[in-house]
DNA sequence: ATGAAAGCGCTAACAA
DNA sequence: TTGTTAGCGCTTTCAT
C-alpha cells in the first residue's frame, strides 16, 4: 500500500521549504500566487493530504466537533447529524458522532473521551444531573440540544408554538375532553409538549387527562388503549407520531372514526410513517438545529466557553386529515 | 477553562519520567505493578486523558475507523453504525461516520478525507465504478458492505435464503402470478432480491412481472398502483417494507383483501412501520454486519491490505399475517 | 524497572 | 516572499 507523502517530501521534490508547502494551504496570501499554484498542483498530483493529527497537535486545536446523542437509531437524530456534518464541512471541521444509549454513565465516559479530541461538544438530550452540567460547562466548550438548563448555551427544538396552535384549533372546533399521551419520562420534549397543552387549555373549561407510554412503542400504545379512552376524549394529542399511530389503531379497532368522532394530533412528522387518514402532525426543526449548533460552536476562540443563551427553534404545524369538528 | 494535564505534567507531579506514565497505559507489564497503580490513580484524579492526536502521530496508526454510508437517515444504517461503534470501543478504536448522500463525487472526496485519518475504511453501498474500487483496494485498507465486487473484502447483508424460502412458501400456497416491486436502481440489495425471486421461480411455471420504484417512497408506490396490479398478481414481493406498505394501501383502496386475495412480502423488517394486518417481512443482519466489519478491519497489520473474501450474512424470514393461500 | 532522547508531520514565530 | 527552527504530546528504541 502506497502511503501519502508528507509535507517534507513534497517540499523536497519541489525544492522549497516545508513551511512554504504548509502555507500554500493554511495561509496562501502570504505566498506568491504562482508558488501557491505550483505547490497545490504537485500536492494534488502526488495525492498529498494534510495529516489531521499532526495539524491538531501542532496548532493545539483539533478541528473536530463532538456530537453526542442518546440514540442514533432514533429517527429524530439522523437529519440533525447530517445537517451538522454538512455545516461543519464548510469550515473544514469534522463531526465525531457518539451514541450513549440514553445511559448516564456512558454519557459521562463519552464526554471524557470526546473532550480530549474535540474543540467543542454538542450534547443532545443530555441525561446528566443539573449540577454536573454546570460544572461541565465551566470546563468545556459545550452546547446543549433539547436540554433547557439555565446559564448554559442551548438550542431547543421546540414544538410550543405549533402545538399551542393545534390545541387552539381543536378548541375552536368544539373539543372539550382532551387526552395527552406522553412519551419517555424525563424528556425535555415531553415536558414541553405536555406543558404547552396544559397551559393552552388552562381556563378554557376543557378537561385534560394525561398518561404516559414510557417506552414510546406502538405495541405499548395499543396495550394502553383502555386507559387512553377511559375519559371518553374527543381529542388526543400524542407525544410523537409513533404513539399517535398506535392511538389511531386503538380507535380503529373499536370502530371509532377519525376525525369524525375523535381527532388525533401527532408530533415529529416522521414521513416514513403513513397513516390512514393522513396524520396531522408537527414538523420539527431538527436539521436546522444541527446546522445552527455547529455554526454556534465554530465561532470564537476555542479557549473560551460558549456564552450562555437559549434559542428555541419553533416547528411547524402540518394540518392533514385527523383533526375535525367535534361530533 | 481548565485543560487536561499532559503526560509530562503528570510525570513531574509524580516524580517519574514521562515514559513511565506512558507505559502505565500502553505497556503496564513493563512496570512494577505498584508503579502502574500509582500512575493510574494520579491520572484518574487529575483527569488525564491521552491525546489521541499525539498518540496517532507518534505511533503512526490513528485508532480510527472510517465508516462511509450513503445516507445516515436511511433506517437501515443506524443499527449498523451503533454496532460498529460498540465493537470498536472494545479495542479502543473510534468510528468516524460520514455520509455521502449517495453521490459518487462526494463519496470520492469523503474517502480521501477519511483515508488520511483512519487506519481502515468501511464503505457501505459504494456507488464507485468497479475499476476504481479495485484501485482503491490496492492502496487502502478497505472493506465493503453491500457491494459485491470480486477480489475485494466484503460483507453482504443478504436476504437470499429467507427470500427464497418466502417465495417457495408462496409457491406451496398455490401462487402463480408474482410481481416484484423493486427499489433504487443500481443497488446491490435490489439486484440480489430480484435475482433470488427470479431464480426461485424459474422453471416452476409461475409468472413474474417486475417493476421498480426508484425513489422507494410510499407516495410513489401509491402512484404506481395500476402498474403493480396490471398483471393481476396473487403475490407481491416488495424491495422493502416502505414499498410493501404502499402496496398494501393500494390493495386496500381497491378493496382487495390481504392476504385473502393477494399476499404481500416486505423486506428489512423496519419495526417502526406497523401495518394492518402485520406484514410478513425479512429481518436483516445489519447490526451483525457492522460488528463483523469492525472486527475484520481491526485485526492484522494496518500496513497490509485486507484479504479479499466474500461473507454473506443471511437474514431471517418473519412470517406474520400477509401471506396466505391463493384465493 | 525506569530514564533519556529522538522523532512522528505539521505550524508558527522569528530571521533573512 | 521564503527559509529556519522550535516545539505540540506521545511512543519507543536504547541506555542504565
Amino acid at each position: 500500500m502506497k502511503k501519502a507523502p508528507t509535507i517534507v517530501e513534497l517540499a523536497q521534490e519541489l525544492g522549497v521549504s516545508p513551511s512554504t508547502v504548509s502555507r500554500a494551504f493554511t495561509a496562501p496570501r502570504l505566498l506568491k500566487p504562482e508558488t501557491v499554484d505550483r505547490v497545490r498542483a504537485a500536492a494534488a498530483e502526488r495525492g498529498y493530504v494534510p495529516n489531521v493529527h499532526a495539524r491538531a497537535l501542532s496548532t493545539g486545536v483539533p478541528r473536530t466537533i463532538g456530537l453526542i446523542v442518546p440514540d442514533i437509531a432514533n429517527p429524530f437524530f439522523p437529519p440533525m447529524i447530517r445537517a451538522a456534518q454538512r455545516t461543519a464541512e464548510e469550515t473544514g471541521h469534522t463531526v465525531l458522532v457518539a451514541d450513549t444509549d440514553g445511559d448516564v454513565d456512558r454519557e459521562k465516559r463519552t464526554i471524557e473521551r470526546l473532550s480530549a479530541q474535540s474543540e467543542s461538544l454538542i450534547i443532545a438530550s443530555s441525561r446528566l444531573p443539573g449540577d454536573q452540567l454546570a460544572e461541565l460547562t465551566a470546563r468545556r466548550r459545550v452546547l446543549f440540544l433539547n436540554r433547557d438548563e439555565p446559564e448554559t448555551a442551548r438550542i431547543l427544538v421546540s414544538s410550543r408554538d405549533p402545538l399551542a396552535r393545534a390545541t387552539v384549533r381543536l378548541l375552536e372546533l368544539g373539543h372539550t375532553r382532551f387526552v395527552y399521551v406522553g412519551g419517555p419520562e424525563g424528556s425535555w420534549s415531553d415536558a414541553e409538549r405536555h406543558g404547552t397543552v396544559a397551559e393552552t387549555l388552562a381556563g378554557t373549561g376543557a378537561q385534560l387527562t394525561s398518561l404516559r407510554i414510557p417506552s414510546g412503542t406502538y405495541d405499548d400504545t395499543l396495550t394502553a388503549g383502555d386507559l387512553i379512552l377511559s375519559g371518553a376524549p374527543t381529542a388526543v394529542i400524542a407525544f410523537d407520531d409513533v404513539i399517535a399511530h398506535g392511538v389511531m389503531d386503538v380507535l380503529l379497532h373499536r370502530g371509532i372514526s377519525v376525525p369524525g368522532q375523535v381527532s388525533v394530533v401527532g408530533c415529529d412528522d416522521t414521513i416514513a410513517l403513513t397513516t390512514q387518514p393522513p396524520l396531522t402532525s408537527i414538523a420539527l426543526k431538527a436539521a436546522e438545529a444541527g446546522e445552527l449548533a455547529v455554526r454556534t460552536v465554530v465561532v470564537g476562540q476555542v479557549s473560551e466557553m460558549l456564552t450562555p443563551q437559549r434559542i428555541a427553534l419553533q416547528g411547524e404545524l402540518r394540518e392533514r386529515a385527523t383533526v375535525g369538528r367535534v361530533g
